[in-house]
DNA sequence: AAAATAAATAGTAATCATTACTGTTTAGTT
DNA sequence: AACTAAACAGTAATGATTACTATTTATTTT
């Protein structure tokens, strides 16, 4: 993969943005220091980067978004302020489940909780 | 919701198809009753079957699929043969790891798990 | 049972996200 | 400095879904 100023700022958007992007977002943010750059190059330039493991795709009613941490996580959504938070869970009880119940092998999964969310639990 | 044949119909490939359909296998599937009836048609009642509660979206891999049972359970998809399967899980203990380590409010769940299924871990 | 009414339909056009294509530019190599 | 293949910008094409409109039809009212 060679080097480009594209991906470089395509990668840099998602990592300083603390929500998930999507691909309409990271092209209006790299479109400012490139005025120039195309829907082609970020799109891309997102598949590679998902490619190559720097950036993890997430779907959320449909709508895809991108997460700069690759370690695994959770998602939690708010229905109030439609924030997405990350946290972690200790999963080894449920997977059992699924692999003892059901006898399927599990090499991995996605989890998204919804509710709300600490800060709009406060009211 | 006055009733029509087409809604009937959409519910009913739905309801029959054991795995979770698209839009366009349950066009396809209606077509085979009603040939002149239109894709507009189907994602009308579509989304009028999921806002009764008569269906549910499920979203994999950012493709839209149909589910009748509408019963609170997961999904397992199988990496080998793509089959997707339901299961129900005991979800206190998530659930509760999340309201008490991040105190949010949980109000729901989608959760997704992966892997080889019972079939394929024969061979 | 006929007339009235509003919901649902078929067919088509429009939208939106994403992908494909093409000729030009550019990072890294010889 | 010349070369080569990867990446680019710009634009066209695709595929899923939604919107629009004139017509049909389920249900209610007379």
């Amino acid at each position: 993969m060679r080097y480009s100023k594209q991906r470089e700022l395509v990668h840099a958007s998602i990592m300083s943005s603390k929500d998930h992007p999507t691909a309409d977002r990271i092209f209006s943010e790299v479109k400012k220091e490139i005025p120039k750059i195309s829907f082609g190059t970020v799109y891309r330039n997102l598949g590679q980067l998902v490619e190559h493991g720097f950036i993890r795709i997430i779907q959320l009613d449909g709508i895809t978004h991108y997460d700069g941490n690759v370690d695994p996580h959770n998602h939690f959504i708010c229905n109030e302020c439609n924030r997405i938070y990350d946290f972690e869970l200790d999963n080894e009880d449920f997977i059992s489940q699924v692999e003892v119940k059901n006898h399927h092998h599990v090499s991995g999964y996605q989890l998204m909780v919804t509710g709300t969310c600490n800060k709009c639990n406060i009211n």
